[in-house]
DNA sequence: AAATCTTATTCAAACGTTTGCGGGAACATT
DNA sequence: AATGTTCCCGCAAACGTTTGAATAAGATTT
């Protein structure tokens, strides 16, 4: 039964005895038509509910009003937040998104920017998926459409990213550590293909030589892939050792909570013999036992962000391409894992 | 430096000197036009790069081939693999979709819903936020486009609905309670208000009945807003009274954690003395301690699922409503929380 | 040889909106 | 009375595509 009577401009200047273009220009407020008009046209359009073709609008002015958004996969918790952002600071100016998930796969990545340009989006946000080598169809989508990265960046595309200043972050996790008397700190990062994990490994390094602690490169783990098995294997190795680490910062929440559930198999106590830090303040690390050290991200804050530059970039008629980077702030939140606080 | 040099119709025709009509009908494979010349066309416009504009497509068809979703927030696990599915599915079939969140507001949501009709999405899916009292801008939005809604819907909206057999899950819930010796099972839900909730009541009440245990009101506790917090704070009303039970069904995976936090700080051993069971299946559930019995709800197959009957009702002319009511199996999972396996 | 049918192409209208330009009316200025 | 201004408003083109109807040329039938 949708019977899609749509009220036009057409129809409104027939009623009212006037031209479509008075009416389109009463509409939109132009300074060439009279009060009185404005008041009569407005009132009709009201009551008829008209609401303009937007598709002929588009049409018109190349311009959808929408914003393409690319994540690995919206199912992880941090994406869904910056995710939060996005949507709610793109409503507030006027713009829908349109979401895709690129699933890690390179290939679908470039298919999605692809048919996001076709299909006429304003502007596309983008967190880069994992294993990026080629950032050919990355350079060709931006000189058709604005583009801003966020998340996971790579520096070889000159366009402006909303990242976490991820090294300071890493720096303040393993000074964290160092307060709290831990003086052999073992990581678990990522192997390099990962940018964000080797921002966080030159924090912890920085971190360590600023407070004269000698590197040793038996307690830093690498792994592709990290998640919560590997992060427990990891752990395992790191307990094999005969001179074990007295602190395990694990690059990501889901390796820390698999870091301390191979250390409650081993009764290994938590933070006394080793502490625990993660990455990201994921949901999980109030649910596990101990409550998990972590790096609150503001996924909502990167997601406006992104969008404000974007926007930015879209409405401004130059066409220059930017290339700044915007940082946001973290906070690392101390919980049980690493500092017992009184009341447990 | 967004030069938009997009190829028309226009430029094809002009090239190859034919009229922009032949040019059109060559490319959408019109049998009037013969095979030398759609070859020609076609090559010409692989080679431009030609991708018609999506704009005055939609303009002229009506179609814009977007999908609206409305969901309370994306943010919950369990949406978001149910919009994993949507995606997956919409793109394959040719649909773009476009994400709001109704973050619990009636009035938000019914904004919503008017924007996309005003945006020209081909139809929409909603899940309802809490507290959907009034259905009456769903209603008027239903007979301006097809809607199909999901996991929180109502009864009082006559259209295809997807949701799981929450009745008869949570009765399989009850069921294994029973058949693991216990006798006395808890039950955490919310207030009316929630659909879903009082169907697994429904499901908690027939497995007593059927299996002759008496119902006992004192431990069957509602609260408004289901949180860890109020889990754990039934919990321990639950805990102070003469006659404990021997098994907790909470409503919600989140109410189950809330719950075994509780047990955990008055040391009562699960299962032994307390077992537990939650429902969702959320990512939290193998990270708590011991590791929690739930239902796994397949949200990705709900969201195709969804998508799929959208879609058909979109694509068929004869625009009738259908109120078709599908019913998504669920899986209970059984895992420490209620019956150890020798492993542990 | 005229009429009819095929085949391949072109014409032109239409979708709803915006916008530069032009024009008429009213009013003020010379 | 002629000119200039200001204020409102209408005309018509344009955006790129699809599509029913018209056309032209060639093949087939009468």
């Amino acid at each position: 039964m949708s019977k899609k009577k749509v009220t036009t401009l057409k129809e409104i200047a027939k009623t009212l005895d006037l031209s479509i273009s008075t009416v389109s220009r009463a509409l939109n407020n132009h300074p060439d038509i009279s009060e009185i008009t404005k008041e009569r046209v407005q009132q009709l359009a009201d009551k008829l509910n008209y609401a303009p073709n937007l598709f002929a609008k588009g049409f018109r002015s190349h311009r959808s009003h929408i914003l393409g958004v690319i994540v690995p996969n919206i199912t992880h918790y941090f994406t869904s937040t910056i995710l939060k952002g996005i949507l709610e600071e793109a409503e507030k100016r006027g713009y829908r998104v349109i979401i895709s998930e690129s699933k890690n796969s390179e290939t679908k990545q470039s298919e999605m920017l692809r048919t996001m340009c076709q299909f006429g989006v304003d502007g596309i946000l983008l967190a880069l998926s994992r294993k990026s080598k080629s950032v050919e169809t990355i350079l060709k989508t931006l000189d058709m459409v604005p583009l801003v990265m966020f998340d996971k960046v790579s520096d070889k595309i000159p366009c402006t990213q909303v990242i976490i200043d991820e090294e300071i972050a890493a720096y303040n996790v393993v000074e964290h550590l160092i307060n709290t008397g831990k003086k052999r700190i073992a990581i678990i990062k990522e192997t390099e293909n990962s940018f964000n994990s080797e921002k966080r490994y030159a924090g912890y390094l920085r971190a360590l030589k600023e407070h004269d602690i000698q590197i040793d490169e038996k307690i830093i783990l690498s792994t592709e892939d990290i998640s919560l098995k590997k992060g427990r294997m990891m752990t395992n190795i790191l307990l094999s050792l005969k001179n074990r680490p007295d602190a395990i910062f694990a690059i990501t929440d889901t390796a820390a909570i698999g870091a301390i559930k191979a250390l409650h198999k081993y009764k290994v106590k938590i933070p006394e013999e080793i502490a625990v830090v993660g990455f990201s303040n994921s949901i999980h690390s109030t649910i596990i036992q101990p409550a998990l050290t972590t790096v609150d991200q503001p996924g909502e804050k990167i997601g406006k962000t992104a969008v404000k530059y974007l926007v930015k970039e879209i409405e401004n008629q130059k066409n220059e391409i930017t290339t700044k980077t915007i940082t946001v702030k973290t906070n690392l939140i101390v919980r049980d894992s690493t500092f017992k606080s009184i009341a447990t």
